[in-house]
DNA sequence: ACATAACTACCCATTAAGGGGTAGATCGCC
DNA sequence: GGCGATCTACCCCTTAATGGGTAGTTATGT
């Protein structure tokens, strides 16, 4: 039998950290090295320790888990983290995933369920709860959306003015680029500011080239 | 008992169809009201037809199934679609779900566990084979925006802002989000520029997205 | 104790950008 | 011919952004 997954818990309230602590002993290839009531603590606590997996309540007073986790991943931690939340919030769920987590499990899931996804998490899968699949394929819809934008019928000069706004060009530069009046270049680029839905210049040119029309 | 959901299939292979109408039989609450072997076929079956559900296939030869479903999508059909498929790549999966798929499921699955993940899809959930859970994630993840500490030395507060310039926001904005003046931002924003030789705001925001810098 | 850097906040000024309008020229289409 | 879309150009005005200055506070290191 190979070692023992060494296992840090950090969560504020001490009765589910034993709880959790009682789930890992049952499972036997556990072993708790470290326990932590606040994101500080579990911080300097991972960094002394480097377990292989952190177990990390999203709720917590203070440091919340996400930030813990940002701060984590920042100074090169890299064990297995997963958080454990009784949020089913979609935004906590795709902050969490994006912040670097590989796992996001529902407390109220069955102990059994638990197991599967942290012994998921450890073979390099990311380990989420069934619930929640289904927020993630939204998160990724809800992106479908604003590529509507490029569904919005721009003219040819519209779309030639967006280029060169991407380009991080003043109306001024666009207008002799083109050779036409800068009252012009306002007028173009008040018109596909507003079939575009967007509040400024700089909004437009951020969308333009996060959306590869650089 | 309600109605039966009215399934139309689309599969270029024959032996699949009729293995997929044989276990929606043996569910007894779904009537098959139509087989198409190619896309072409299926959208002109799903126009006339109106079905609840559409089962499609992923890899046919010809319209490739998230074609199909871009064409179904497009025509205004409302149907329910699982995508149906033995492809585990994650850019078929993210490219389906853009594309307006309700489920994706693999071929492989179980049975039971097909007609658990279509039941949830015809209940308004996005139903996707657990396998591809963690692909969906890892989607997610690859379009987080590393931060990349820059060359160039700005402080804390210019890089904070900074960021927030690269998400399209005015002065005001930042300086709500931040709780400072609007004043002392655009102090930052001026330092920025000339620490980075930037002309505008514009080109320190696409340069830093184009550079990452969420 | 002193110097420095960073953050804050305000003063001044000019230019850039945004939002509304009218209007002429050109082109394709019913 | 008339209609609508597009591109052009100008009018108006308000707001946003930029570039310069001084200056107080805090923290950090010499």
């Amino acid at each position: 039998m190979t070692d023992p997954t060494r296992v840090l818990i950090i969560d504020d309230h001490p009765l589910f950290r034993r709880g959790l602590s009682q789930l890992l002993e049952l499972a036997r290839s556990f072993a708790l090295v470290g326990e932590a009531a606040s994101g500080q603590e579990g911080i300097e606590l991972a960094r002394r320790l480097d377990p292989d997996l952190i177990l990390l309540d999203l709720n917590m007073t203070g440091m919340s888990g996400v930030e813990t986790l940002s701060t984590l991943r920042d100074l090169g931690i890299e064990s297995r983290i997963i958080l454990v939340t009784v949020s089913n919030a979609p935004e906590d769920l795709v902050a969490a995933i994006r912040a670097g987590a590989d796992g996001y499990i529902l407390k109220d899931n069955e102990p059994d369920e638990m197991l599967a996804l942290i012994d998921a998490a450890m073979h390099g899968r990311t380990a989420i709860s069934p619930e929640l699949t289904s927020l993630l394929a939204t998160a990724l819809r809800e992106e479908r959306i604003v590529e509507q934008r490029s569904q919005v019928a721009l003219t040819e000069r519209e779309t030639a003015i967006l280029k060169y706004l991407a380009a991080g060009m003043s109306n001024k530069l666009i207008a002799r680029e083109l050779d036409i009046m800068e009252g012009t270049v306002k007028v173009h680029i008040r018109n596909l500011l507003k079939k575009l839905k967007f509040r400024s210049r700089v909004e437009a040119a951020v969308w333009a080239v996060a959306n590869g029309l650089s």
